[in-house]
DNA sequence: GACGATATTGAACACCGTTCAATAATGGTG
DNA sequence: CACCATTATTGAACGGTGTTCAATATCGTC
């Protein structure tokens, strides 16, 4: 219920709007309450992302092509479709924290996980011979390439908002970029001799 | 001055460290006087990314390897020695403004272009039929994919630190992604039927 | 030395996250 | 039903923040 409030009030306008006394006030309680339940703000809004996070999660499980690049260029569609949707929310993601929060909760590192391994069954047709560690380097790196883009052309940060392409155009030259490095990848192991 | 003492405090300890309170105290004067010279502190602390804008474009510059590719791989590990050498400065640059503050100077903009041409002109060799605007897609495609990965594996968010290879090996792969992103499209762009 | 322009001040305002003794509501037990 | 222990909620307070602005000090120039 808290959540819930802090999650619309962040939706709304960001994590400034979301302070102890709005969202309080949103609920019909006193800032006191909140911290009967949560540790402080930063805690509370990190649940706020978790949800965000499956949200992504839900938002890239729903696509199911069956041609494997094909599929990856759904994904990064819907990802893109997901954070333009979820703004606030997303930017709210990457806030940083003003107390170290406990982020390595089990639970809470499960849930980031969530939209990896999406990412990493993904690649697996495109790379067949790679090895879990190396599709998580790919998938990680894959994510975090989506992540840049649009934090540089739509983030509006101290840097921000760079002319350029639309993000959906962006995104896509760099999954086939992806995809190609995975195919010369393979090529080059099988050239060396591998299985 | 002030911008130094401001710089310095967020290299040590990051915005929250540098309030008006302590820069004023760091250079002998009061809060005040710092509303004399910017309009409020995320003006100032946009003066101070821009100075660390600049030093990641000094950074890049300074390498130069006669191999396109060589190139393009010394670039990556300059811009995450720059990063990590400046993790503060650098966190800073992405952060949520308070205020929409006035981040479309001209100044401020061609302080952002410096980075990406330089990026541009690494691209060049490794895509010599590509026009301008499609090189710039390119390039900030290839920032983008670089920031990201940076961001969620040694970025202190509330999403960030995901366990995965270190940032260097990773940045390296999707370099290599992007150099053979552009070697795929230089192939399908000469079997159309281009120059 | 006097005067206008400029720079600096410091106290105040509104707001923030957070704490905690006091208070209210709750629920199980005889 | 009455009782009490447990739990939840309160609201006032504290220290901190960015920011404003009339009053003050400093400076350059004639």
């Amino acid at each position: 219920m808290i959540i819930d409030a802090a999650e619309r009030l962040v939706a709304q306008g960001g994590t400034a709007a979301a302070n102890a006394r709005e969202i309080a006030a949103a609920i019909g309680y006193t800032p006191g309450t909140i911290y009967n339940h949560f540790a402080n703000l930063d805690d509370l809004i990190r649940h706020v992302t978790a949800r965000t996070v499956d949200g992504l999660a839900t938002a890239l499980s729903s696509v199911s092509e069956t041609d494997p690049v094909r599929q990856l260029h759904a994904m990064a569609d819907a990802y893109i479709a997901f954070t333009t949707k979820n703004r606030r929310l997303w930017a709210a993601a990457f806030e940083p924290l003003a107390k170290a929060s406990a982020t390595r909760e089990a639970w809470y590192r499960a849930t980031l996980e969530r939209p990896l391994a999406l990412l990493q069954d993904a690649l697996k047709p495109l790379d067949p011979g790679a090895s879990e560690e190396e599709r998580r380097v790919a998938a990680l790196s894959t994510w975090g390439a989506l992540h840049g883009v649009v934090t540089l052309v739509e983030g509006d940060g101290r840097i921000g908002r760079l002319d350029a392409a639309p993000a959906p155009e962006m995104v896509h030259f760099l999954i086939d970029c992806v995809i190609a490095g995975l195919a010369a990848r393979r090529k080059s192991a099988r050239r060396n001799g591998r299985s």
